[in-house]
DNA sequence: GTGAAAGCGCTAACAG
DNA sequence: CTGTTAGCGCTTTCAC
């Protein structure tokens, strides 16, 4: 492996001027320049990435926690962390962490050995009292309401277009609507804007048995569907959790051979177009953005991204 | 910031002693041990990640190197990747490119500066002998039939899904067939696996102005289908490359009020289960878990992943 | 303009 | 079982 060393042995002159040449640092002079690109070359040298890191403190480098990569918030969110990211000349590394408390503790760990500048949580496990301990280390920015953690944070406000969504149903004289959710109300800020969207609207408590939880997959979504098919005909309309995930739910139904209820997706996916489903369009992809320029900014500033309401 | 020599230090052991303990290497007495560790909790110290690295001459990072992330063919090999890395213990750098060959040549150079043990191309635009000069720098492995360029691979086989999918045209009556793909025939293996695959089958050269490329995105197949509308009302069925795109292409007949032609999607997604569509699945998953595996394995054996025609 | 030297923080061969 | 020491390869301050 040849280094910078070399360079400055066989140009005759020493690393920082070799250094400065690499850098277009300061003032090099003409021929010494020359004479030492000639090294360089020569030796088909290139300098050391980690070296550089390390010598400076600073690795460009930030990591994305996020739970799985085949969900659209998820692949949304990384699409515009990495258009932003990519503007400032940083790298995206890539965390699965499955809300797996472990793992996530274990990523804030190397931020706190310096393996990354800063880090994005695109949805935790870990109470968000344990992230906020870990800013002393680094940057770190979760995607949703940071409420009093004292955590940069970027979100779509759901709960205005969940409102939307929920009175639209009850124009249309719904009384009887199940929700589906990734996690449980406990663990998923997700769930408490749904529910308390639509408790809002109605003006009552959402059944406990009409909230099901776990949904994350088209598969999911069947299984959810078999569940209220099953259940509660008197269920008459779903607010789903993705226009994939309605996609499943209707599989159940058209097995069974009953009637559809009126479904809601959400993610504006080409499923849900398919199907003609009103849908919620979140713009993850701007959430990705801000978090990233939370991640590597100054400014703790919080922002919240406005969502629709469309019909499909 | 403190450091190991800290530690050393204040605990009255050497480097080489904490290094072994934090590293859980040879032995150490149980009690010094302890009165290291006591150290290390009290000054709050943790080793630094990019130090560690450079010493080590190593990073554990893949880059992986993809035109864009809304695709699904990036989306599944990406998340192929990642499982596969995961279990590795490796990281995932995302490094969008655009197919843009002074960015490949720029991540080339990274490689070469040891930031990543190796790159994954999921696609390319610089031609397959320049990357394959980049292996001396580190292990590259790309996604495509590497022919003669001495690559580690692991690609789809498609071309004989795709007559499977022609003959299934063919036995249905179609006499002219639109093709939609992603890139140029001349810059795509993809393009020209689909290509031959059609002469295969119906022994004769498939029409130009059939062959249309630039498709990566629903909008892009909407515009396709815009094409073909206006233009070739005797084209009865479209091979598209996505299911996704086929619903894009779908919408411009149904704006034309015009007979739909028979449509073949790729890509196994949601939309096309919603329209019934058939469609291929390339298992691109798995295509990502054996180029990761290429990317740190000793082997440079190539890995043909069989896909599958599907009639939804 | 250019160079010497002190870091950056850790690992591992070697010696005891 | 523990310590010394020589790297890993680059950046940057401070002199001249």
């Amino acid at each position: 492996m040849t280094n910078i060393h070399d360079i400055a042995r066989l140009s005759g002159y020493s690393v920082s001027t070799v250094s400065r040449v690499l850098n277009h640092h300061n003032y090099v002079s003409a021929e010494t320049r020359q004479a030492i690109e000639q090294v360089v070359k020569k030796l088909d040298y290139a300098p050391n990435a980690v070296a550089r890191d390390l010598s400076r403190g600073k690795t460009f480098n930030v990591g994305v926690v996020l739970p799985h990569a085949d969900h659209p918030y998820f692949t949304q969110l990384v699409q515009g962390i990495m258009r932003a990211a990519f503007a400032a000349n940083y790298h995206v590394v890539l965390l699965p962490s499955k809300w797996d408390a472990q793992l996530e503790q274990k990523y804030l760990e190397t931020l706190r050995q310096h393996a990354y500048d800063a880090l994005i949580f695109t949805s935790h496990g870990l109470p968000l009292a344990t992230l906020a301990k870990y800013q002393r280390y680094g940057r770190i920015v979760i995607c949703e309401n940071p409420h009093d953690s004292g955590l940069p944070a970027t979100y779509a406000e759901r709960v205005a277009t969940y409102r939307t969504a929920f009175a639209h149903l009850k124009k249309l004289g719904h009384t009887h609507i199940g929700v589906l959710n990734s996690r449980d109300l406990a663990a998923s800020a997700t769930t408490q804007a749904t529910v308390a969207a639509y408790e809002d609207v109605f003006q009552a408590p959402l059944p406990a048995k009409y909230c099901y939880t776990g949904v994350n997959t088209l598969t999911d979504g069947q299984t959810a569907g078999g569940y209220f098919v099953a259940r509660f005909p008197e269920v008459t309309a779903v607010m789903t959790n993705g226009d994939d995930i309605a996609l499943g739910f209707r599989r159940a139904y058209l097995a069974a051979q009953r009637p559809l209820p009126y479904l809601i997706g959400q993610e504006h996916q080409p499923s849900g177009e398919a199907l003609k489903l009103p849908t919620i369009d979140h713009h993850f992809d701007l959430v990705g953005v801000r978090a990233f320029q939370l991640a590597i900014g100054e400014t703790a500033t919080n922002v919240a991204i406005p969502s629709e309401f469309l019909l499909n």
